[in-house]
DNA sequence: GTCTTATTGATAACGATTATCATTATCATG
DNA sequence: CATGATAATGATAATCGTTATCAATAAGAC
């Protein structure tokens, strides 16, 4: 199985997303990186990302819109605009009341999902 | 604001969704339907699935996958195979011990996402 | 029935992501 | 160090889910 072996983009891309707290697509840190590090691809950072999400040191959030991606692998929620389609943090510390979460946060909370993931009954006796 | 004209391609697709329980990708649904009407078009059900999300007659499951449809509208959550990728329904009633809904669930769950849609507090006053 | 226009079916276009492949860089080894 | 194996890159073609286009059809008000 392949050693890893270091790669500056590889830790540029994880550097960019450990300095923000914005939720970029994979273009926005391309395009972000592109200045410290003109010569960068597209498909590295692509590549890059998706590695980093496998190895657990960054999230990937997918969205209506496309993939988003985030440096701060703490437990926490996000939202979504229906308008401006940015993503937000959203903590929810003990004690938050939910019901109050909308006046808290300042904007309006319509709706939300809640996805879990794993293996199902199924694949698990495979 | 043109008025929605009744369509049977609408009403069949609506009627699949509300009869089967295995959140259909847009093509799922396009070749069910296909059987009993050969001639929809898969931009027809493209269309129709997003008029009826918006009119919230049916849910759009948006995961790491393709976008999947729940035509059964009440509060509950869902749980994607990270293998088969299939999506399942899971029931968080009152009292359900989250702790415990792995071992009640049968698979295994290893971590989960919560999103919220809304406009956020910028939006909000333009 | 007639007219307006919402809806359809067929297909081209789009855009985000992935695959391909020759070149380059990493790094264990001699 | 120099070298060899191969992981990683940059450039770009390919893929695939979804949307746009447009002429033809159908709903339904009159």
């Amino acid at each position: 199985m392949s050693a890893l072996r270091n790669s500056k983009q590889r830790d540029a891309v994880l550097r960019n997303l450990s300095e923000r707290y914005d939720h970029p697509t994979a273009e926005d840190v391309y395009l972000s990186l592109k200045k410290e590090m003109p010569s960068i691809s597209l498909a590295t950072v692509y590549r890059n990302l998706k590695l980093l999400e496998s190895e657990g040191l960054i999230l990937k959030i997918t969205t209506d819109d496309s993939d988003r991606f985030d440096g701060h692998t703490h437990e926490h929620y996000h939202f979504t605009c229906r308008d401006c389609k940015r993503v937000l943090d959203l903590e929810l510390r003990d004690g938050t009341d939910v019901n109050n979460l909308t006046k808290d946060f300042g904007g309006t909370i319509t709706s939300h999902s809640l996805m879990f993931f794993g293996i199902c009954p199924d694949c698990k006796v495979l």
